[in-house]
DNA sequence: GATGAATGAGTATTCATTCAT
DNA sequence: CATGAATGAATACTCATTCAT
């Protein structure tokens, strides 16, 4: 490897770190005050920089929020991929499933937070489209999963289908308001807790 | 009744009307842009009036979010009053409080909705200090009813208590964001369905 | 006289001494807090009425100022024209319209405070141009004085006239600003103790 | 010097100039219209930018008025220190503080129109109660130099010492209102005009 | 990479004024 | 005469964004 190339190759990932670090200084100030109630200003005094330093790295302050969502999507996605590609029956899906919102929530806390509340808000720009696009396919696989459990007599047929699909959804992502990563519960306790609570309740008796 | 005594109610019942009105109006708007992102332009258009004419009623765009969380806040701590007064079991109250606090985002969905996404904002400011104290109270509440229920026998003891309490907290609340008035499931409907979901879960078995 | 004619009277004076009542109210607020800073609501808190209602009256808060300052300008150029045609000695009539003077802060103190600190910003509009004509006469009037006194053998000649002008002419109107009706010096006492201190500075040795 | 050094200093003193610069042109502006009729425009204008552009170098239009003024003060009382400390005669005490005060005049003819035409008004605020203790000490300075000056058989007794108190500072004060450097008569000719005007008048004769 | 200074559109709020009742 | 409710223009201030250095 020469000396220039060595070079290149530590440049870029020096800026690939800036970038990733001040987009997660960027999205805990989002998470905590709020999109719209965050100035590009206070990421900025976050980050140590001036405000309009930030634009060296980022074109605007909307392209920091899809970043850092899409980049949590798409992680969450490909994790999500995983679990539904392993051939579970529902139930160990859906657990599988739950634990792993857990660890996305353990990961990315604050992109969750944001996802959490801004989607929404967001999604009226065509450039956050795919925010409602990841929401639909997040209800669709709920759905055929409760579905498929009902099927294979692992879950009650006596509930509304759409309202324990709210229920999980809202739960398990609300719960990236008060988590905090190195608490006195772990991402997988709290998981398995959740699990225990509402397994119990849906399952059929 | 004189004519004079109809008329004097009449106009300070049409001047209370016009205040209930307009905070009618703006925390529907709150609740469905956000605090922050909603302009107080944005609640006189969908008043029907100018921006600056909403100033005749209100100090201030937080004044019209104060008197729409606190007028929330009473009614539903009076409504938990006499539930919690009602010298019911655990089990039974823990049933009817979440049927009133469904009732509540019947009543108030949009005031709810604020309540749930901004309170950590507002709270910053010193005039809304209440909203922590109500979190507060509402936290005590579900603990020490938790732990009746367990005292009772009528709740497993091998879940974490402050688990469950945010767990139902949350699915409770969080279910303004999607709650429709006169939609296909009513309030009632939607409580009974939570209850059957997580009162198999955490009741003894 | 008929009843008709005195009701009618009778409400014509009720009227002007409204108006009259609600200008004395206007200039004391105009005095006390500046002209640009009292808005149309303090004036009519301080009347008790509400804002809109002094619309009835005038037709502008400017026609309020405008009727202040007038009738302060009439009054007080009718006093110096009586003192001007007595045909008295320089000395006597610089004394004369030296009480004169403090006459008119006594009895117009806030009118008098209203034309020393807002003519300049009031005179820019076209229908206060007699303020600056005022001023304009103002100056003459002492200039001529001043003259005159040298020509006597009464004043001194070897300072200069335009400062003498400025230093008679601040000294005195600036005075409306801590003078209070009732106070423990009445107007004429300010008047004669100013004339001896700048009597004897002025004169010839 | 190195050139670092050069170009830090050049920095810093830039930015100190450019503060400078624009508070002179607000002062400017707040004394030719008035504080409450300048708006952030005018002043904005007249240094050439826009309004908003003026909240990079100071939080607010109170914050101008505020450093105008006490930098103004600040030099004021300095210069008048070194008067008070200098040992001398009542009398030529009282002539140095005047003269002290015309040059105060001179070089901060827009800052002496704004204390004396506002802070009434301004000292309403907190902030602002620096004007009212200066104005306290302005007086206890003034009325025991006179009081000192009678002691010392170089002034009258026989005139009421508030009176020629108010007397002399608004004289010297209201000046600024007319005042123009470089005029057709410098700050200590006309000084020396006042001097020789009131001083013959309260001297013992 | 970052800074300092600015832009310009927007935000909450104020205020003189109007007018039906 | 006065009120209650509104208007609409202006005001102080904010903020995302730009750009020369």
């Amino acid at each position: 490897m020469s000396p220039r190339r060595r070079d290149a190759e530590g440049t870029a990932a020096a800026r690939a770190g800036r970038r990733a670090e001040l987009l997660a200084t960027a999205a805990e100030v989002f998470a905590s005050q709020g999109y719209s109630a965050t100035t590009v200003r206070k990421v900025a005094d976050a980050a140590g920089i001036l405000g309009g330093s930030l634009y060296y790295h980022f074109d605007s302050k909307e392209s920091m929020a899809d970043e850092i969502l899409s980049t949590f999507l798409d992680e969450m996605w490909a994790a999500y991929g995983r679990v539904l590609d392993a051939g579970l029956s529902a139930r160990d899906t859906l657990e599988a499933v739950v634990v792993e919102s857990f660890r996305s929530i353990d990961r990315h806390r604050p992109a969750v937070v944001l996802y959490q509340n801004e989607s929404k808000h967001l999604a009226t720009s065509e450039r956050f489209h795919y925010l409602l696009d990841s929401q639909r396919r997040f209800e669709e696989m709920w759905l055929s999963l409760l579905d498929r459990g009902v099927a294979e007599g692992a879950f009650r047929a006596d509930l509304d289908r759409t309202l324990i699909y709210r229920f999980i959804r809202d739960t398990v992502w609300v719960a990236a308001n008060w988590y905090q990563h190195g608490g006195r519960l772990s991402a997988e306790d709290i998981a398995k807790q959740y699990l225990a609570m509402f397994l119990e309740g849906i399952k059929a008796s």
